[in-house]
DNA sequence: TTGAAAGCGTTACCAA
DNA sequence: TTGGTAACGCTTTCAA
């Protein structure tokens, strides 16, 4: 590579270069080269259709290099008619380490793939906006965020989106659905704290924001097993947290399913406090099998959740960007087992 | 708003619209409002240099909505020549909640500016390849990711870039610059343990990929309190947090200062389990003020780290990019502070 | 092997 | 008050 030109002094300055503080533009280069912008072109893009003499080639990738250019994406996709751009939602709230972890893998996966992946967050934007914010810039692709309605959808299929999938607790028409049933998870520790005889189970519902689309559902969820079910309002702090170990023991619960093993890490902590034996007197089972549970003592029982692998996903994602008019579909994705450990 | 036209007969089909499943472009919406293109464009954004009559405002925006219109925003871009992206770095690993919170809250601000928040993840791609991916998105201003060296940052102002903003422990040339000096983190620690009379430090390196970056300087902040100082890498496992344990013992340490709250809990466990009594024979300090630490018994000792509020950083975003002459500036961001429980 | 020119969807200047 | 038109940067067809 050699020398790094002065980037206070560039190649902007001699003669027939552009305009000094301008952006190279490829007709820059193909002054610089001496040829056409359409060879500059050819050369950068490696079109095979077309046979271009390596002495030019040479010289438009030298003179690309001193000028500094790179394409501009908006112009190659305005002329292209279509971008490579995969829309994802960038959560409004701290969404944990299991679906951050999930939205990485994807976004490698699908750079394998050579698309440009974009978290999108539409803060404050809601339905119908949010989507065509998103429709702006022509997405080839997008992972709906959860609360896109069909209207949103349709809207981003006219503006050209090939695949837009859902990831969420139900299907929208439209759309090909990744169904994320947390119901499954309720239920699943829901029955284990049946089975262990436990009759009168409270459910924690974290107070955060955001956190419903998930709470409700694992609610339900532990509702459907046919258990007693009181639901328990939880703030993440440690004040309400002991409120709520005292409420607890007034209501005369037996077992508790606390969403997730953050909130159960909290409450368990709360209740040992006030001298609750866990599991003699109230078994305590968490979700999202995180780290932390297995380094409590006792032990936190939890349910393990399967989202789907990114490299899965972005396969599907390709596959209906080749096929757009293949119909939709709707598939589970959410698979929820028990980890049993000491707290049940 | 009335009916939802059926989206799968949209106005397309009328004589005058445009050809079937294209997308609607302003000269649609001209065509079928009966004006010219200008028109649509000073209805549509409402530009004040331009008096349009009332009848035909409305004309315009009932044709835009029968025909689904949604701007292209590669289109407009590349006319007006400047974008209002902003370009976050995708964090390649999980963060923790610290840094993600942060980047939320950036979002959130942003977006009041009207910026168009993109992140973007570069995955695999590195160095100047990596900073010539990013500027051909053409952004008005980026928050470079650690590791762009000084030649990235050029060729990102060279595509127009107005800000260009580092966030990370050294400052770059050319590039504005948020100092998140975690050695201060390091110091705290450090200083805090030989206050209470330790002498003999541990330091968890976290053997997980990515964190070097933070967990590197915060051992270097604990090597300058003059403690003499060993670092402990340690696997996010519970079976490897068992054998560092051990040898936590057979070096006869007496505290050790454990990169975050998580690995501290997790080595603070592993103690216990192997019959260390903490603080007695060994103080555990954590880092990053985790709800979790204060629900474990003894509660963990931390260090408090004070990342800018993405407020602050909206602001300083959108100077630069009204003033982009402005000097680089340098500016310490990272406020490191002991809250001490009962591990230390 | 290379070049000229059209056109992607927008907006802004100037003319009517 | 409105319309024609040029231009943004790029790719690609057609011609040379």
């Amino acid at each position: 590579m050699g020398q790094i030109p002065n980037p206070q002094q560039p190649a902007a300055t001699r003669a027939t270069g552009p305009a000094r503080g301008s952006v190279p533009t490829s007709a820059d280069v193909a002054r610089l080269a001496g040829v056409s912008r359409a060879t500059v072109s050819y050369v950068l893009n490696n079109t095979s259709a077309v046979r271009i003499s390596e002495p030019t080639r040479r010289r438009v990738h030298e003179a690309a290099r001193e000028l500094g250019y790179v394409p501009h994406a908006a112009a190659r996709s305005l002329r292209a008619g279509h971008t490579r751009i995969v829309l994802l939602p960038t959560p409004e709230v701290p969404i944990g380490p299991l679906y951050s972890g999930f939205l990485n893998e994807f976004q490698w996966a699908l750079s394998r793939f050579d698309y440009t992946v974009v978290q999108y967050g539409s803060v404050g934007v809601v339905g119908d906006d949010a989507a065509r914010a998103w429709a702006e810039l022509r997405p080839v692709a997008v992972l709906a965020p959860v609360g896109m309605g069909q209207r949103g959808i349709d809207i981003l299929k006219r503006s050209g989106a090939k695949a837009v999938i859902t990831l969420g607790p139900e299907p929208v028409a439209g759309a090909h659905a990744l169904l994320t049933d947390h119901r499954e998870v309720g239920r699943v520790a829901g029955e284990h704290l049946l089975e262990v005889g436990r009759r009168r189970i409270g459910v924690v519902m974290p107070r955060e924001e955001g956190l419903d689309v998930f709470a409700e559902p694992r609610l339900a969820g532990v509702r459907e097993t046919g258990a007693e079910v009181v639901g328990i309002p939880l703030a993440y702090d440690e004040d309400h947290a002991a409120q709520v170990a005292q409420q607890v023991r007034e209501l005369g619960l037996d077992a508790v399913f606390a969403y997730n093993d953050e909130y159960a890490m909290l409450l368990m902590r709360a209740l040992q406090d006030t001298g609750v034996d866990i599991p003699g007197e109230v078994a305590v089972i968490g979700a999202d099998d995180l780290m932390l549970g297995r380094l409590l003592r006792p032990r936190l029982s939890t349910v393990h959740v399967a989202l789907p692998s990114g490299q899965e996903l972005a396969e599907l994602v390709d596959r209906l960007v080749r096929d757009p008019q293949s119909e939709p579909e709707v598939r589970k994705v959410l698979g929820a087992s028990l980890v049993r450990r000491e707290s049940t």
